[in-house]
Parts: structure tokens; C-alpha cells; sequence
DNA sequence: CTAAATGCAAAACGTTTGCATATAG
DNA sequence: CTATATGCAAACGTTTTGCATTTAG
């Protein structure tokens, strides 16, 4: 916790940016919440709770500071707000999601399937490939046994 | 075209929906712009061209509606805009797109690749696939070449 | 004829911005 | 000390909604 702390704040300070209270609160939520996609407010809300002071436009700033950085990933699940999720220390690419149209909760993957698809758009479509965004919609377990109640 | 809309219209009568001049009018800007993925405004102004009184409420009613009908499929590529993008006749799953970041371009990948990773997601996590979106960020062919100049 | 659909304008929503003030480095 | 960041409120663009009117079936 502490030492991700300290690499963010190297970063920032690379590109002369500061790390400031409300950015650190920012980040501490988001790390208290790793599993979760944070939509900007819910963010706000939770920084609130320890740092009442702050603005929801300093959050939506620092998110979008923390984008740039890669430090998160911005991402749209079709309702019409974005949500924010925490990158796995070392990840290359964003992890996937398994999203539940029963009950709507969200699961994540960390492994990366799609190793060899890429290949193939690399040399089949000649598309140099950056990142990606895969999820898939269907049941989740639990509501697949729910259903044979 | 003209059995496509026929189909269509099979599909809101069987739901008592009615095939209204604006909602055919809207479905074929939507099949003259296979390709494309169009904003609401974007089909609004189409449909306006030939149909001006036309209003937009109508058109996100209407791209709703055939959404529901999964005639249409709702994307979002991360500006702050929904884009509907017609499903190919037959296909099960919703295609695959590729994102440049340098000029913005998307172009759609009607092959399925993603047989196997579903098999995997199926198996191994249990969650039984019904969707899936996949989504490349890089960098397009074209814009590859131009960076070589 | 009547349930469903429309157009319009107003409202709601998430997000961004301008600006005067505060502060990290 | 100064460039960078903040909080607030106002502005923004997209999408939704209420309502009186029209219309497809």
C-alpha cells in the first residue's frame, strides 16, 4: 500500500505534477477498492468520508490525471457513467470482465486470453496492437444456480 | 434491404410495437450506414435529410427500441457518445472493432475469435457467455505508414 | 377506436471549465 | 516564491421525460 504510494508519487513528480491531500485520499480509496469499478462519484463519496473538504471536480481531475498515467483505467460498462479501475502492479494490459446481465455484478480476470488473438490481428489485419478492452456479457455462476432453484 | 425492414417490422408487430414512418425511416439510415457507427445526432441528422419533421426524441426512442430488439448493438468508445452499430444479419455475437489512437478510426472485424477464450471463460469460470464486447486501441495500417514518411 | 408513438420543450444527468484562492515543492 | 492544484458554481453536451397531440393497426 504504502510503497504503491510512494511509486505514484515518483510519477507524478516526474512530469512536475504534485501530490497533494486529496490526490493521496483519491488513491488510498482506490486502492482500499481495487476490486470494485468506481464511478466518479462513488469515488467522491468515499474520499468524503475521510477528506469532507473536497471538490467532485478535483476527483473527476484526478482521474483523469491518474488515466494518463496509467495508473487506472477508465471504462464503460453501457450505463452512462464511467467507471475507474485500479491496473494490477505490472500489468500490460487491462484485465477483463465478465459482467452479469441477472444481477449485474462484475467479475474480473486477470489473465491475459488473448494472446493469440492478437497475433492474428497483428498479421492478419496489420494493426499494431496497444491495449484492449474485452468483456463479456452473460450469467454468473451464482445466478445460473439461482435459476434451477 | 427491403426483406430486412420486413423482418424488422415482423419483430415490433410480433411485440405490438408499430412500424411508424420514422422508425423505418431511421432503420434504413441505419442500413445505408452498415459500416459506420453513428451517434444519435449523427442518424438524427440523416433521417432529418429525407424525414425533417423528424424528432430527436424519436430517434434515441427508436435506437432504444431496436436495441432491445438487438437489431442494433449500443457501443461506447469512450468519448462521451453512444453509437449504434446495425447487427449483421445472422450473427450471433457482436463483432469486433479496432480503434486507432492516432486518427480515430474504427474498423470492424466480422470474424469470431474469440471461440476459444469462450470456451475457457465457460469452463473455467463457470459464467455462461451470451455477449461479449472486444474492443483493439492501437495503431491502424494507414496511420503506421504515415509514421515511417 | 384505442393503445402506442410523436414532437416539442423542459429537465436531468454526468462531466468540464473559468476563476479567484490556496498550497506543494 | 511560483507554478500547479483546489473548490465552487456556472456551463456544457448528451440523453430522458412530461404532456398534449397524432396515428398505425
Amino acid at each position: 500500500m504504502e510503497n504503491r504510494i510512494e511509486k505514484i508519487k515518483k510519477q507524478l513528480h516526474s512530469q512536475s505534477y504534485k501530490l497533494t491531500p486529496q490526490r493521496e485520499a483519491t488513491v488510498r480509496v482506490l486502492l482500499e477498492h481495487e476490486e470494485d469499478h468506481l464511478s466518479a462519484e462513488d469515488v467522491y463519496l468515499l474520499v468524503k468520508e475521510k477528506s469532507p473538504e473536497i471538490g467532485l471536480a478535483t476527483v473527476y481531475r484526478t482521474l483523469e490525471l491518474l488515466s494518463e498515467l496509467k495508473v487506472v483505467d477508465k471504462i464503460n460498462f453501457g450505463d452512462g457513467v464511467s467507471r475507474y479501475d485500479l491496473r494490477k502492479e505490472g500489468a500490460e494490459h487491462f484485465h477483463h470482465h465478465l459482467v452479469c446481465v441477472e444481477c449485474g455484478s462484475v467479475q474480473e480476470i486477470e489473465e491475459d486470453l488473448l494472446g493469440d488473438v492478437e497475433e492474428t490481428i497483428e498479421s492478419q489485419w496489420e494493426f499494431q496492437v496497444k491495449d484492449h478492452r474485452l468483456t463479456f456479457h452473460g450469467i454468473c455462476k451464482q445466478c445460473q444456480n439461482n435459476g434451477n432453484e
